[in-house]
DNA sequence: TGTTGGCGGTTCATTATTTGAACCTTTGGT
DNA sequence: ACCAAAGGTTCAAATAATGAACCGCCAACA
């Protein structure tokens, strides 16, 4: 591992649970020397990429983060775009819509848009990591990734989120073939319980999946007709999503909503 | 300079004006060596703070970097707070309303609002890198800086973005004094032409200042009572931003606005 | 009030990584 | 068919990263 990837892997050590992290417990957590971590600490502070904190001597992420997301988001609209994409989404189905973005090989929630509609909804958080195997939005990237990424995601042991979380390869990729009839993965209660998920995949350039367009209401809510809702506006989400970003639906996506 | 020091400065070449480069570019614009280049290419390749283009094999900033705001967001909410001030802002002025962020020694856009007041409006870019003696945001956060700072960025040369852009580094302090009467710094002319800006420095828990708050306006339109209008917003805006982040203002700053 | 343990941070000889001139291959223009 | 410049690779030489031990500080605790 060099250098930079291993200053690199600190900034994954943030998340919401811990938005602050002290040297001695990042030492602990990267599993790296503590002069190490400490050399390289000052090194992405010089590059703003963190920050301490005025009271304690605590690190977190610095306003270069910000930064460069403005400017990526120059170069690449996705965020723009999502969010547009999911206020309509959530504003047809009355439903919680989220959007969420591969990088390497795991998946992770960009974005979301609750509707006004009903006062129960499913609640989001943004940057948030989601399984592969647990979540619709995860298995509508599968359907559509290669063969080789597939078979690193899928290697066991697959953690079960719930008691309904589906562990077992092989019964995962026969969920597959089914996302691929008709271009949307289902899930409900497999990541959080009580929560029934449909997801699309958006494709890049390359017309190969990048993340995933979903919706995600409670169960409770879900009858046969709201269901036929939510699958024809995703459809149509998604692909509007494709397009914005200028990306191809490759061939074999189902061309329009056959149920 | 450590390697990590290198990889980030490469994130630096990134701009709204390139927001795409290739290699040999990068080389050229970093002064390092194309092998070393491509080397922390890759390394930032996988941790995601850049990837390559489809087509061609240019480099462009991640989707990482837009997961790492977010996390940001979460630790140190600043920029849903600048929208809400900001769309306050520009509402109460009828012009366009920004923010600015100090990251080391300079100061960058981070977000800003328009005002649907008027058909013409002062345009503006987030992430965009502003000059200290040339904006009204610069002197505002200069007033209330260590002195150390301010001698460092306003060592000469100083550029000439106008030909209203003041240079002399002597009168630039003047200016300072100025602006710490009021607490509220103006700017004619010296950054853009035909652009009118007042602008107000907005406080971090250290009491130090950590960026402002402006309002830029086309020249035309700037009467005395605008001006009023303005200067009140700002300074309302100002202290309210410096709150909502947890900020305090040193004692030195104005409670009040005294014209 | 003396002791202990954890914290953030530093040191410096050892070690492993980075570096860069030269090289190869591909691409696009003429 | 040629050339120039692009992206990418190689490997000995040079340099930077590493980590065990260390410091001073503070809070908890006996």
């Amino acid at each position: 591992m060099g250098t930079v990837a291993k200053a690199l892997s600190l900034l994954d050590l943030f998340s919401h649970a811990r938005t602050e992290i002290g040297l001695s417990d990042m030492t602990r957590l990267s599993g790296l020397n503590k002069a190490t971590v400490h050399r390289l600490l000052q090194e992405l502070q010089a590059g703003g990429l963190v920050e301490q904190t005025g009271e304690g001597r605590a690190y977190r992420l610095g306003p270069q983060v910000l930064r460069l997301a403005a400017l990526r988001e120059a170069a690449v609209p996705v965020l723009a775009a999502s969010r547009e994409v999911l206020t309509q989404l959530s504003r047809d189905t009355g439903e919680t819509a989220h959007m969420s973005l591969l990088r390497g090989d795991s998946l992770h929630t960009l974005t979301h848009a609750y509707s006004a509609r009903h006062a129960t909804r499913v609640m989001m958080e943004d940057a948030e990591r989601l399984s592969f195997h647990g979540t619709a939005s995860g298995l509508a990237v599968l359907a559509y990734a290669d063969g080789d990424f597939v078979d690193r995601v899928l290697a066991p042991p697959l953690t079960r989120h719930t008691p309904h979380t589906e562990t077992d390869p092989r019964a995962i990729r026969a969920m597959l073939e089914t996302v691929r009839l008709t271009g949307i993965a289902e899930s409900v209660g497999r990541f959080e319980a009580d929560v029934h998920s449909h997801a699309a995949p958006v494709f890049g350039p390359d017309q190969r999946p990048m993340g995933a367009l979903a919706v995600a209401a409670p169960v409770s809510r879900m009858t046969p007709a709201q269901r036929g809702t939510i699958r024809a506006a995703l459809h149509r989400g998604a692909r509007d999503m494709t397009r914005r970003i200028g990306g191809f639906c490759p061939p074999s996506y189902p061309a329009d909503l056959a149920a």
